[in-house]
DNA sequence: CGACAAGTTGATGTTACTCAAAAGTGGTGG
DNA sequence: CCACCACTTTTGAGTAACATCAACTTGTCG
């Protein structure tokens, strides 16, 4: 395991540099940091709730997800880690880490630079992929809440297709899944067997594909119409802004 | 409505005071905002998801709620903002709003003093309660993907208990609570018949009493075997922290 | 008093959970 | 190569939680 990872530079440079206009010194930043990569291996806590953190990090290659265990064995990820994604330090005095984080996979992390005054657009770039976070756990909510398992994992696909390509992780319809039915069902709130049956009606609405490890979303574009249920993919996979009242 | 409103000052300087040691300066400069309020009339929305922020402010009165409308009509509160509450400035160059804000009940709010180098503990404060909000957001999930209907009212009514603590808008176990129930089950991800029916469970269980708009929770302390079925008050009210794997 | 919103109740339907077991997958060692 | 193991996926049957639809009741306020 952990054998042929491919050069993880690019996943940071690319997802950062969409962020902000980076020069280069920050980029060399980036990749100095990343020939100091630190390995967590799958199933492995990277970082435990309520204490203190050490420093910002970035993920070069893997999947980690934020964790809540409840005392009876109940688990919710409540958010996912991949490759591009930095983890970041509250501003406090004496920062704490907010949840636990688990490596879903084997998984590599390097520091994460500094950013100052002069740093070449690395501050602009971490405070939008801080923003970007934020809106990843609303939407994580309004999934949870509002829609069905059907929609859920829908939803959860298009924006774990969109989140790889940030990374250059993800083809214009595919990417590799590195997670079990049953991981996928603790983030969605779902049973792993209920997911197991949605998966098979999606299949048989032939709206994914995924074997091996690899995930395919087909038609893409497609109308409203082409859902057959109603609650199905009533809605257009959650775009964001725009909802409105009055 | 929106009459006897009490001094909203000291909800501020109670919830931000007790996040950081605010210097005399920084409580006279919340004063001073807080002078300059600004109304928000029930089911307006303060801020539209998507547009440009105009800087962060306070929730000096009432309840307003981040939320997220579906196309097809339903919706869901992603969190919720009482006083005392920060909404902050994304930290990015161009600043967007990642949710709309909607007024939940009248309320009332002032712009949040800047936060500068010597600025008396403000920027900390600012750091802490953003840190909290966080928090907030994974509970949320947490809540949503993974508790029973009479868990989720339960674990948000401790929530919010706590929140108005720090703002000193809830007695030992009381509090006032605006909402209807159809807010609170869009906000729990159910239907107000359900979450009607939740509540008639929890006041047969002597849980809670709400007449009148004020909220009661009682046996706060009690044993978990005081909980009569299985899946109900199974967990330890979400104490945060500690859930560890292997 | 009348109107409108909020809360309540009943009957019924559906989604998703539970329990249990079978079938597939991949890795390991003899 | 095969037997074995642990893990994951798949299937079936029964059930529980929650949704839906449609009244009806109880405030509240002008």
């Amino acid at each position: 395991m952990l054998n042929h990872l491919s050069p993880a530079e690019p996943a940071v440079a690319s997802r950062l540099g969409a962020f902000a206009s980076l020069s280069d010194e920050a980029r060399r930043a980036l990749r100095l940091a990343a020939e100091l990569p630190h390995r967590v291996a799958a199933s492995r806590d990277l970082v435990l709730a309520g204490q203190r953190t050490s420093g910002a990090l970035i993920v070069l290659e893997g999947w980690l997800g934020r964790v809540k265990l409840f005392s009876d064995g109940r688990r919710q990820i409540l958010s996912f880690l991949v490759p591009g994604d930095v983890i970041q330090e509250p501003r406090t005095t004496h920062p704490v880490a907010p949840s636990t984080i688990t490596a879903l996979c084997d998984a590599l992390l390097c520091p994460a630079p500094a950013s100052g005054i002069e740093d070449g657009g690395l501050r602009e770039a971490y405070a939008v992929s801080a923003a970007l976070d934020e809106t990843y756990l609303l939407r994580q909510i309004a999934r949870l809440g509002r829609m069905s398992a059907y929609e859920r994992i829908h939803d959860w696909l298009l924006e774990m297709h969109e989140r790889l390509m940030l990374a250059r992780r993800a083809g214009p319809e595919s990417f590799a899944m590195p997670l079990t039915q049953e991981t996928l069902a603790d983030a969605l709130g779902l049973t792993s067997v209920h997911v197991n049956r949605t998966l098979q009606s999606m299949r048989r609405d032939d709206v994914l594909e995924w074997r091996g490890g690899v995930v395919r979303l087909k038609q893409r574009g497609r109308s409203a119409a082409a859902a057959p249920q109603r609650s199905r993919l009533a809605l257009p996979p959650v775009r964001e802004g725009l909802a409105n009242t009055r």
